[in-house]
DNA sequence: GGTTATTATTGATATTGATCAGTCAGGACG
DNA sequence: CGTCCTGACTGATCAATATCAATAATAACC
């Protein structure tokens, strides 16, 4: 887990135009002394549930998992989400501690701000307010619109919906590597690990899906809408 | 649908404290030349999913489900929430229209206010802009937080939960009057309508809770509770 | 490069929950 | 007061999914 500090290269910042295009040249000098940069590997945690929240975070590369514990032990993974898409824990103005953790999928760069220096600006400049505020809201949309969808399909229509989700949003190919494990997906979509299996393996037999190793080619992927829609 | 236009008694309104704390008389007087008041039946919908964005919105008194339609046309109901809980719908900021729809329960009065008039004022004053973001990040991660308590117990489980939900959340009290059918209940927790009943069936053998009609008393609390952790 | 530990895979079986069909009870209304 | 209609309820059966156990395939490690 290495920091660097103050390196300031915001102007090729992608998540500048997101959140912060209401600074002028001035303010965002200011944030870049204030931000440090945090690479990560693969499997490290970057938010522990129920740590204090001191900082503001956004992931600048890599992927990570978003996920909880259940009372029963077992992991429950709320979304998986790459660059730009992911600020913080949505809770960081209204809760003390986080509500879930994060961890890297990918080898991942972190860029954080002290919470209050975030929390000044937001108070100064209504512009970068909105901004913020659209983007927690998106965010937000986001995940309680993917766990909605996944609640109301069966078995094989989430796993055919992760496919689809790996496809469109994290990749934007049809071919990938995985980056998570049978038994990360079936915590992603609520299903048993040995049914999550078998139904790639069904996806296989069926030539919807092509298989070597971790990586993963989406042959039909008008199938694997179907499957997904009427699942 | 009865309206009301500018009738200001802002000053008892329990909202103020929650998001309006932030700013002065004059611009609370301000605010309530510019509101309208809504009074709905039970039944009565006051955001369509679909429909355009064009007012805040806020729950004065009354009860109101948030839900959506699934593709295969039945209703998915995200939450159940009382006033001053529920904010708007949580895009408003960053959606043009409502992503899910919101319906009356029991009879209840919404406040209004257009948007634009929010909006200015969330530029202006960085306190009230505060304010509201956090009121909407407590409602996402309550709403989410639920979802995914839900998702991760069983029928038994779940049916318990939402009998807990509503004696601690709604109503507060071991007795209460169902404000949803079966069939909502089942829209709620994503199971068959049927199971449902026969769950409440077994729950009311076991002695756990007994029903008069709509009305419902949660006689044994604790083993709801063992129902609702393990389940 | 062999050994060990994980993770993936598959089949058999047990549970859980959905579906279907039918009855019942209560309210709305002529 | 009867009839219609809707929501509540129940039993029987069927389908979906979990669980358990036993290998196979990979990855991690000395």
């Amino acid at each position: 887990m290495n920091e660097k500090k103050g390196v300031c290269i915001c102007e090729g910042c992608e998540f500048r135009d997101v959140v912060f295009s209401h600074l002028d040249d001035n303010s965002i000098q200011d944030l870049c002394n204030h931000k440090e940069e945090q690479s990560l590997s693969k499997g490290e945690v970057i938010n522990h549930e129920g740590e204090k929240i001191s900082n503001f975070k956004y992931l600048k590369s890599g992927l990570v998992k978003l996920y909880r514990r259940t009372p029963s032990g077992d992991e429950q993974i709320i979304t998986i989400t790459r660059p730009f898409e992911f600020v913080s824990n949505m809770s960081i103005f209204s809760e003390e501690r986080y509500q879930y953790s994060v961890s890297a999928l990918e080898d991942s760069v972190v860029c954080m701000v002290k919470l209050e220096f975030i929390k000044e600006l937001f108070l100064k400049n209504g512009g970068f307010a909105m901004g913020l505020l659209s983007k927690i809201s998106v965010i937000n949309d986001k995940i309680i619109g993917q766990t909605l969808d996944i609640r109301q399909k069966n078995l094989v229509g989430r796993v055919a919906y992760v496919l689809l989700y790996f496809t469109r949003e994290i990749y934007n190919s049809r071919v990938f590597d995985l980056p998570v494990s049978r038994k990360e997906i079936a915590d992603y979509i609520g299903m048993s690990t040995a049914n999550v299996i078998r139904t790639l393996s069904d996806f296989k037999r069926e030539g919807i899906i092509r298989v070597f190793g971790k990586t993963i080619e989406v042959a039909d992927i008008e199938k694997l809408e179907n499957i997904s829609r009427h699942g």
